[in-house]
DNA sequence: GAAAATTATTTCAGACCTAAAATAACTCGG
DNA sequence: CCGAGTTATTTTAGGTCTGAAATAATTTTC
């Protein structure tokens, strides 16, 4: 894992500019990395209202119960979705006036509170989901599964960048296989 | 450009799974953006607030503005943080109210506004762009240069794919070799 | 075993954001 | 010139999101 300090310096004497505090190509990255996860939410974001009437936050709540069979605490959701605690349970409060997600104290412990998806919280999803996969293929349809594979690699580095920067506080959460974030 | 459809097929063949409508590796490929994405913003949306007790979307707007000398309409800078009118309408209140932005009628058309950061503005913008780019580089820091370099050329292609995919509404903002989107 | 600290959730105030309707100003054909 | 259509912005209603304070339940510590 080590590397030469001789080879840093080279590597970063081959950059355009040499003014000692620019870093401006990680900027135009970050700008870039923003707009295209703008575009994609902004596009699911709509259709998800056109066809189904809900919201992106909405569905991705549902997408969190339906992974889990035995149900999940308001702070598991939370965290998994990186919000805070009081929007979880207001967007908790719009699923459950509808029907689609129930809500109850845990037996052992009365301060957590399990959400689970209703039968007819789940049949919903469902449809929701299998468009939801088709759009989001459609959009990287331009990629090549070479390119998707590499940018995926790319960003689970850029994950493990930025976890290394901003400190593992949460740091039960390893990338690991299975692991859709 | 073109690409024979056998070497499509092929490629196609060599992935893990072969049921029909799979599109599991896209999913996980957005999740992992969408993570990307969420994580950096909102590091710097808590360092905006402790550091100038200010936030992501004033820095945004006045970011655009800073780059343009002579001013920018609430409809320039609506696009080009693909956010709402009424949006820019409701932030650009803010600054107006703490003296960071100038809002005037233009004088050819009076239905168009003219924003422009205020001298006060610019000295404000100008303390936290400085911090902003080194928490950018911070993040990324965990990159190599030809890793960064990398990503940047992949996340283009994902773009372009993206305004494939959505149709090119709004077609006259090229990627061009300046531009920071 | 009860006070103190911790943990889980909700409430609150305030900012953000959107889509759609309303308003205001401009353009253009007749 | 004048009304129909277009364009730029604001307003409105409603959902999303945050951080901090409040509430409630559990665990720890003495």
């Amino acid at each position: 894992m080590e590397i030469p300090v001789n080879a840093l310096l080279l590597d970063r004497e081959t950059k355009a500019s040499e003014r000692p505090g620019d870093h401006k190509d990680e900027l135009r990255l970050w700008l870039r990395l923003l707009t295209c996860s703008t575009l994609i939410e902004s596009e699911i974001r709509t259709r998800l209202r056109e066809e189904f009437k809900t919201t992106l936050p909405r569905f991705d709540l549902m997408a969190q119960l339906e992974k889990s069979t035995t149900g999940m605490t308001v702070g598991e959701v939370s965290q998994r979705l990186m919000v805070s605690n009081g929007n979880v349970t207001a967007v908790v409060a719009g699923l459950l006036a509808d029907g689609l997600v129930d809500k109850r104290p845990a037996a052992q412990d009365r301060r957590v509170q399990v959400l689970t998806l209703t039968a007819q919280g789940r049949r919903a999803f469902k449809a929701m989901a299998e468009r939801h996969e088709d759009w989001i293929a459609e959009l990287f349809a331009g990629l090549e599964p070479a390119e998707t594979a590499q940018l995926f690699h790319l960003l689970g580095r850029t994950k493990a960048s930025l976890h290394n920067a901003i400190g593992r506080r949460q740091s039960g959460t390893p990338d690991s296989a299975g692991d859709q974030t």
